[in-house]
DNA sequence: GCTTGACCTTCCCACGGTGGGAAGGTGCAT
DNA sequence: ATGCACCTTCCCACCGTGGGAAGGTCAAGC
């Protein structure tokens, strides 16, 4: 859906448009990021104005804050691809959105896992180390491979 | 620390030196992050055979571990780097090395609840999608902004 | 000895996401 | 007309890791 590079800039403004600095702003994307999406096909290449302005309509900026909303919410680009696809999708079944969501919950579960891990083990050097002017520490120790974690 | 170029490989391993993939597989860091390492200066230059292979001792392979535990830790590299100087300060602080852990410690947590975050929001948007053929889905509704998350 | 295959070397490229900044063109208000 | 804020493209960086190409080396078997 590029539109063609018909409008000066006031024109397109006149018609609704945004430019690139507007769209960031109101999807709370930033203009480089804007320029990346476009660069990796996440979203449709923009209009262009004569001099070569990328202009911006309602629905693009919807789509902007769509992936905002989703990278918030932690989403890869590549699923955020996939839900960009659902969410075109009239005819989608909303149980694909829920398989994706519910598998990222999952990959969130194992993340938060894996820190949690490192913060379990970690606390507990901490807990052993006496923390003060002397060189002795249980946490280099560990590090080194005193293996007794 | 660098050795001299003076072995053939041979002579090396007779004198208990490992080539890189020994060292890679003694220690759990692969030959790519080795030379990596050493590049990036966070372990100094590895000895060479006359013919230019990497050679590692004992104490190369102990380093390359304690980074490797660390990485297990979560600790960036900058962090590393500074656990290597303080471990390998025999006059060092323990209290500058819980200190730094602390610091890791409250990263890790600051991580975990964003992840926790992303998952609560996750999981209450799935639990509101029915999830079968029809296309009606709270999950994309809030993604678009309808934001009453 | 010579071949073979497993290793080594350096070099470049990729990922995910984001940002910085240079060099040059445009829009608009004064 | 001048200046400033914005736009464009382009390249470079971060972190940590891996893939792979092109070329050299080592050791073992014949």
């Amino acid at each position: 859906m590029p539109q063609a590079r018909y409008f000066e800039l006031s024109d397109a403004r006149r018609e609704g448009f945004f430019n690139i600095s507007e769209a960031a702003e109101a999807s709370g994307v930033s203009t480089k990021m804007i320029r990346h999406y476009e660069e990796i096909g996440l979203v449709p290449k923009a209009g262009r104005t004569v001099a070569g302005y990328r202009i911006y309509r309602d629905a693009d900026v919807h789509v902007l804050r769509f992936i905002r909303r989703s990278r918030d919410l932690g989403f890869t680009m590549k699923e955020i691809a996939g839900l960009l696809g659902l969410w075109q999708n009239k005819r989608r079944a909303s149980g694909d959105v829920k398989k994706l969501a519910t598998k990222h919950i999952a990959e969130l579960d194992a993340r938060i896992a894996e820190l949690q891990g490192m913060r379990r083990s970690l606390e507990h050097l901490v807990h052993c180390c006496h923390g003060d002017d002397r060189p002795d520490c249980p946490i280099l120790d560990d590090l080194a491979g005193a293996a007794k974690a």
